[in-house]
DNA sequence: CATCAATGATTACGAGTGTAATCTCAAATT
DNA sequence: AATTTGAGATTACACTCGTAATCATTGATG
C-alpha cells in the first residue's frame, strides 16, 4: 500500500480517531495545514480508490476510517529506509545518529532500556 | 538537496569513486540495473541540474563527481523519516522496531556497545 | 579536410503528486 | 413539489519521476 506524503497528513488525523465524517477531518488539519477543503475531500477519494481507508455511508455522508494500520506503514516506510540507507538493519542508523552526535541523552537512556530487557 | 530514488542509485556509484566517466557509471550499473544508457546519462544531467554532482571537462567527456556527501544525505534522509513519523527521535523508532521482534541478536548487541560508549 | 562515432543535450511520454475548482446529485428546507 | 445546499465525484493542471529515444556537436579517423 503506497500513500504519499500529503495523504499521509489525511491518515495521521484519521489513525487518531476514527471514523470521522470529511467535515471533522478538514476541521482537525484546519489548525495547522494551508489546505484548501477540496484538497483535503480529493485526498481522502484517492485515499479510498488506494483502499487505504473505507467509508460508511450515514444519511447523506460518509463516515470515513483507515483499513491500512499505521503499525504496518510505519514499519514499512522505515524498512525500506533502512534497505536503501542501513544495509536493511537499526543498528548501522543508530550508529550514524551517534557518530553525528544526534543522541540526547534521553535518548541513550531509553535505548539503554531497550536493550537491557 | 532532493534526490530522486533513481538518482540515488547514480549516486551510490559516484560515491563508491570519484570521478567517473558516464561509461563507468553506466559499466559499474550495468551488472545489476536493468537500465539503459541514455537511462542513466538522463539521471547523471538531472544530478547536474540539481547540483548534486559536478563535471570537469575531459577531452570530450565529462568527468563526474559528488557535491552532495553521502554523510548529508544520509542524514537528511533519516531526519525526515524520524520527523514524520517518530517525533524526529531514535529511540521511538528503535522500540518500535523492538515491540515487532525485528532486532537481531546482533543488532542488540551492537546498540548495547553504543550507548555503553 | 571530410566523415564517423560517441558523448552530452534535448525532447518525449505516461504515471503519480500537490493543489484545487467545478459539477452533480440527493437530502433538507420552504 | 420546487428549490437550495452541501457532500462526494469529476476534471484540471503543472511538476517530478522513471524510463528512454533522438539530436547535435566535437573530437577522432581515414
Amino acid at each position: 500500500m503506497q500513500i504519499s506524503e500529503a495523504e499521509s497528513v489525511v491518515m495521521e488525523v484519521l489513525w487518531q480517531q476514527s471514523p470521522q465524517t470529511s467535515e471533522e477531518v478538514i476541521a482537525a488539519l484546519g489548525q495547522r495545514q494551508e489546505w484548501q477543503e477540496a484538497t483535503i475531500k480529493t485526498l481522502l477519494n484517492r485515499l479510498l480508490n488506494k483502499g487505504a481507508i473505507e467509508a460508511q455511508k450515514d444519511g447523506r455522508r460518509y463516515l470515513y476510517s483507515p483499513i491500512l494500520r499505521r503499525e504496518d506503514w510505519v514499519m514499512g516506510e522505515s524498512e525500506s529506509l533502512l534497505a536503501r540507507l542501513f544495509d536493511g538493519r537499526v543498528a548501522p542508523l543508530v550508529a550514524h545518529f551517534s557518530q553525528h552526535r544526534k543522541l540526547s541523552a534521553a535518548d541513550v537512556a531509553e535505548l539503554r532500556r531497550l536493550v537491557d530487557s
